[in-house]
DNA sequence: TGTTCTTGTGAGACCGGTCTCAATTGCGAA
DNA sequence: TTCGCAATTGAGACCGGTCTCACAAGAACA
């Protein structure tokens, strides 16, 4: 380990020196706090600007506590939806002076973990969590610091939490499913749950994945389809083996006709795997998915979505964070933005050449 | 201005006075350094245990002089190129132990300057940066850290960078089109150049937008195509105006039978423009992009694409500048990663309904 | 004119680490 | 037995800011 050579670097001392005042002095004018005249004030002013004083924000941070930055930690940057909804973070912490360190769990837990000591070890102010998992949220429930949970709540945290209504969009999308003669549904979710559905609903305890579960279920009941558990598929990340259980599900006998996709990347790798077993979209197969990404306009036939308000969600829990950083006292709030549907062309009736048993 | 709470941290003074060692033994224990008897060092461990103790990387930095954080200003998060040459950093990076702290610069110089300022305060070990405009680039030679260029480099600035055979690329994309029998052929960018074309070659100085201008040039040359200049058109940007431009484009008498586009978000607002229109690809006109954005094979056609290595770009990045901030000597390396065109199906011959004027 | 406020300024402690330096101890070599 | 050296430890300076407190000087008041 080498020292650095450390470029010596001005400080409020030398500022104070070459305007002929003291430390304590030249702090305060730099600092903005505190009074002095005006004379001292221009000297001070100038001897910085002759020196090209530029102030320490780490040593600033260290005695006042505060770091003027928060931290992100998100599932997957690259998914664009996470991309949106760190702008809108981004955006609101910039008017308020505030700085953005972002980092990527990978939707890891252990991840998540490390990424959130060291943020804190680096004394953010505030932080904006997307849990990747419900389970395992000790590590969350410890932290000193406000925190804001981003598109997915945690009913045991009571934390500021902006999310969507994932249940009534879920439901909605179904139905539009199930009203053109669906009944072999599925649902494909990037989300991880360990062992299999069955009467596991009380086991997710992450609001998106279970909101929108719950509301898929209703949707079949009210079309009186039964088993739907059966239907739902978890851990369609971005992996080679998650694109082989797509093309598992697509490829079996008794394949679905519809499918509602959790998120826009899910969604792709749907699309990309119906074309490959040869199937035509809505014909054989029709498809909703979550996210209105960019690209779902332009496919053949383009892709009908349910078009979540994601740049206004991280809008909101950067202001929902930042105004408690500001000492605001009031109660948690848990704010959830409505979702609308945007047709477009990728669902069809039921083929009818596939009798459904269920 | 409110005093925040506070919460009383746990200090290595804390730990050594449960230990009952001195502040030096315990910070040599924490911290890892100089040496301390076995029987002294699991004392110290296991008061920081009961204590549940956490260093504040912030003092530490303050002495060491290392943040132990970089600092990444990229053009646009939203832009997939950008997110997952960010991935392809992090990655890195975060096998080294070191943060990333990510800004964007929405493509602005000024945003671009405030934003380095920031991270500079913050006191970041190296910096890695896209620099938005090229005639701007004094706030950049100023920088005293270990600086790297990713993609885009600039010939004064003598610094570690990254980029692609930008001109190698667009010559090859080119010629796919000129070979085919295309004349009148476009290239859109989402870069701004101030004034027009004409000429001005020498005004742009960012290597990734003239080195494709080059390259494009040098086929329409080879072509024999003529005052080809004129068919670059810049400043594609996300905005109204930017597709309004577009679409004007294509509406003209003498709109392009081939377009070359200089990255993904602009290849798709060309796409969605080139249907409102009601043209057919490659009927009516051939498409060409940089960056396989995960969108263009499931467009219909399917786009053929310039492959880019974004994520080495970012993991190369990383690499250098990680290993001067380690102190090594050497100077500066440029690397050029390759490029590979994606034949898919976007590309047909010239119209012939359409004669060439020029 | 004496007293009490203001206001401006300087001295120095402090934040929580790192790191230098000197002091103490133990042990093998002479 | 004495000396030298290495290993271990403690005291305290330091990083670059902020902030408390004491004090001086002029203003306001009696």
């Amino acid at each position: 380990m080498k020292r650095s050579p450390k470029v010596p670097s001005i400080t409020v001392s030398d500022v104070a020196r070459e305007a002929k005042v003291s430390k304590a002095t030249a702090a305060r004018v730099l600092g903005g706090y505190g009074t002095v005249s005006e004379p001292v004030r221009t000297a001070v002013l100038e001897a910085a600007k002759a020196l090209d004083y530029r102030p320490n924000e780490l040593a600033r941070s260290m005695t006042t506590g505060r770091s003027g930055s928060i931290g992100v930690v998100v599932g997957d940057i690259e998914n664009p939806f996470f991309s949106l909804a760190v702008r809108g973070i981004s955006d609101v912490a910039r008017l308020s002076g505030i700085n953005v360190i972002l980092a990527n769990s990978g939707e890891e837990v252990e991840a998540e973990k490390s990424a959130i000591r060291v943020l804190l070890a680096k004394q953010v102010d505030g932080l904006i969590v997307t849990p990747a998992q419900s389970g395992d949220i000790g590590h969350l429930k410890e932290i000193a610091c406000p925190l804001a949970l981003l598109d997915r709540a945690l009913p045991e945290l009571d934390v500021d939490t902006v999310t969507v209504d994932d249940r009534n969009a879920a439901l909605r999308a179904t139905r539009m499913l199930t009203q053109v003669g669906h009944r072999r549904i599925a649902y494909v979710t990037a989300a991880v749950l360990s062992g299999d559905f069955r009467g596991a609903e009380s086991r997710i305890n992450t609001s998106t994945v279970r909101e929108r579960i719950l509301g898929f279920l209703e949707a079949c009941r009210e079309a009186g389809i039964e088993g739907a558990e059966r239907n739902i598929h978890f851990g369609s990340g971005r992996s080679e083996s998650a694109h082989a259980m797509l093309l598992q599900l697509l490829r079996s006998a008794d394949r679905p006709t519809a499918i509602l996709a959790s998120d826009s990347v899910v969604a792709l790798d749907l699309f990309k795997a119906i074309r490959e077993c040869g199937l035509s979209i809505p014909r054989d197969i029709s498809l909703i998915t979550f996210h209105d990404a960019d690209w779902t306009s332009v496919t053949t036939p383009p892709i009908t979505v349910i078009d979540q308000p994601v740049y206004a969600l991280g809008k909101s829990v950067a202001e929902l964070l930042i105004r408690r950083l500001k000492g605001d006292g009031r109660p948690p709030e848990r704010i959830v933005l409505p979702t609308t549907i945007i047709e477009r062309m990728s669902v069809g009736s039921r083929p009818s050449q596939l009798a459904d048993r269920s």
